[in-house]
DNA sequence: CTTGACTCCGTACTATGGTACGGCACCTAT
DNA sequence: ATAGGTGCCGTACCATAGTACGGAGTCAAG
């Protein structure tokens, strides 16, 4: 018997047998045939399963590589960059958050460091 | 009877009663005797709301944040700071990551929009 | 021939931060 | 006196992305 088990697709992709499944239930990745009593995956679900990986690395929801995947690489280009688009926009966004909060955590350590009288800064700082 | 209710307490901290209600069960937010039926609330119970959601702001989890009113504001400086510091680590951690998606989606975008022939970029950098 | 490893399957549980629901009591205005 | 708005309480549910569990079947090696 040719083609990969549960196990070493998942061995393959980095992830758990459990992960698989689940991915399975959420449509990203097809439940081949099973030819004896064991389903065999090939290279396209090995493919498939490093593209989501990736794509969620790069930040996507799983819902949104579902939509991704969906897409055809030469006639949706144009979605493509939109969800592309998106996703640098709410990436930019929770960028500046961080780096606000950041910032203010950063200045309230220092001032706590400097060791003053009173009240520690930090816990002042949300204290009103 | 003098004291806000919970409902009160709420709108001051622009959440609603059943946040109020889940900081309780949290142990972020006592749950005060009650003269008559209702409990009430007075101005410790407001700033230790806003204090929450201020400390949350800056990206400290529920928990975290349990630690921190546990803190004695003059005397645990230095576990403060601590908490701080790990929080600004994981905000850098963070916004690298936020960062390296971020100019990978640029690139692909433009690469797209160029409009050579061939597969999309974004779709096609995922798929491999 | 039994043990261990693996698959298959459904279901339940995890963490995080809430949100909603249903039932009951109580107060106030109409 | 009755309807609406609150409050109280326990419990269940939401999204997100998995992880764990229990039981049953199959396969190969020792």
């Amino acid at each position: 018997m040719n083609g990969l088990t549960i196990g070493k697709l998942a061995a393959k992709g980095g992830v758990g047998v459990e992960t698989i499944r689940y991915y399975q239930r959420r449509g990203l990745l097809t439940e081949p045939a099973r030819g004896d009593g064991v389903r065999r995956y090939g290279d396209e679900d090995v493919r498939r399963l490093r593209f989501v990986r990736s794509a969620q690395s790069a930040g996507f929801t799983l819902e949104e590589i579902g939509e991704l995947l969906g897409l055809d690489a030469v006639d949706d280009r144009a979605r493509a960059r939109e969800l592309a688009r998106a996703r640098i926009a709410a990436i930019d966004l929770k960028i500046e958050e961080l780096q606000a909060a950041r910032a203010s955590l950063s200045r309230l350590t220092k001032d706590c460091a400097k060791g003053g009288a009173g009240p520690c800064p930090i816990i002042a700082a949300f204290d009103h």
